[in-house]
DNA sequence: TGCAAAATAGCACGATCGTTCTTTTATCGA
DNA sequence: TCGATAAAAGAACGATCGTGCTATTTTGCA
């Protein structure tokens, strides 16, 4: 299904951007984003094509025809989140030199875009919940790519450690648990109970536990 | 199912408890049990009359006909849901002193809880998800129950406060929202992500919050 | 500009959903 | 045990779902 024909003279000068260009890509791409626009709101499993067409204004036939089933639709979605994510939270952060300044931006990052998801959801707290005691592709892509973010926080607290900004027998999955839970308290509490005052509770919370793991300002 | 007669005895001494053994009462809390154990499992949303008529063997209108809705029966399995709550977390813990005994045992009661439903879920966190951005009953039975708990939570550190068991100027929901922190972590990484050790990281993490927040052991 | 192929629309399918209405069965006091 | 009433079943409704199949339109190269 959708498939590619390459002719020689594109080809030749730039298969990849030439397949990108076609309009197919280009409206499966559209379609993705409506999709990811609806999945922060009303969830993965919320996703249907009918909904998806009627905000795109094609038939369902149409929408569906580029993913061959609803699952890899949501796959998309969970795919296009992930580079998102990476983009705003993740790759800004390595501009910064690693140890505390990198660790910092991460997190910062990491609660700017929460805190933007109090109005439009995040699909990796809302999939969790969804497809926690489920298996298939969808949960497996959801998972890889909640891993990688953590790992990467991990991977953030190890090196503030060798720069000696924290502990060096500080776990740093411990930090990294401590930190998830900050956000995760964010976000139900901003969210779901519409409380006021909890960017400031989260942020406060991670200097708290800067300190806790040797961080001394 | 499980049928129990009715005396006259019991009648004449108080007609509302005999109301509520009638069958149509009894039926209703095992259907209710039924629902509740599906929602932790699939959610709230994702609770069907279908399927809960297919676990009690009944008929889908012998089901309906109790709540005359879906909401309400929804509303039914959070209050359902919030009474056992309490009766697991919150009143044993009231048999301990004021301070940090009771604070301990709230903590203790619901980490236990909570590391129970790694397995069967919990629909203040599901739910949250499911219905953070609605309006409506459900919505606001559950943000009812969830507030009702997290205010016992702020009472129990002004205890610990006024005991000397924490520091005076401790702002008592900071200290509120970073053991929550504590429990989504843990939920999120043992139920969803299936990464052992959660429960220990989330013990870790409250002593950790104790420690910050002036507790000498 | 014409023509193959890609993209999209249209339609129908079986299933499941919550809900309503009618009918049957079970319950329980008199 | 009878009879009123509560409880449960049964059937049907309109809607929506994902998905297949077959037209029709649009695209983009020769």
């Amino acid at each position: 299904m959708a498939v590619l024909p390459i002719t020689h003279a594109r080809d030749h000068r730039d298969p990849a951007a030439s397949r990108g260009q076609q309009k197919g890509q280009q409206t499966k791409a559209a379609i993705v984003d409506a999709a990811l626009g609806l999945a922060t709101q009303i969830g993965l499993e919320g996703l249907s094509i009918g909904a998806i067409a009627e905000v795109m204004q094609m038939s369902k036939s149409g929408v569906f025809a580029h993913f061959g089933s609803r699952e890899e639709l949501q796959i998309s979605v969970v795919r296009e989140y992930h580079t998102r994510f990476e983009e705003e939270v993740f790759f800004p952060a390595l501009q910064l030199p690693r140890g505390m300044p990198r660790l910092r931006a991460m997190f910062n990052n990491w609660m700017q875009r929460t805190s933007i998801e109090i109005d439009s959801g995040c699909i990796y707290i809302s999939g969790a919940v969804e497809f926690d005691d489920r298996s298939g592709p969808v949960r497996d892509a959801l998972a890889g790519s909640v891993r990688t973010w953590l790992a990467a926080m991990d991977r953030a607290v190890v090196q503030a450690k060798e720069a000696g900004d924290l502990h060096a027998d500080a776990d740093e999955h411990q930090v990294a648990f401590e930190i998830h839970g900050l956000i995760l308290a964010l976000h139900y509490e901003a969210r779901f109970l519409k409380s006021p005052g909890s960017v400031a509770r989260a942020h406060c919370g991670f200097e708290h536990v800067l300190e806790r793991f040797g961080f001394k300002p």
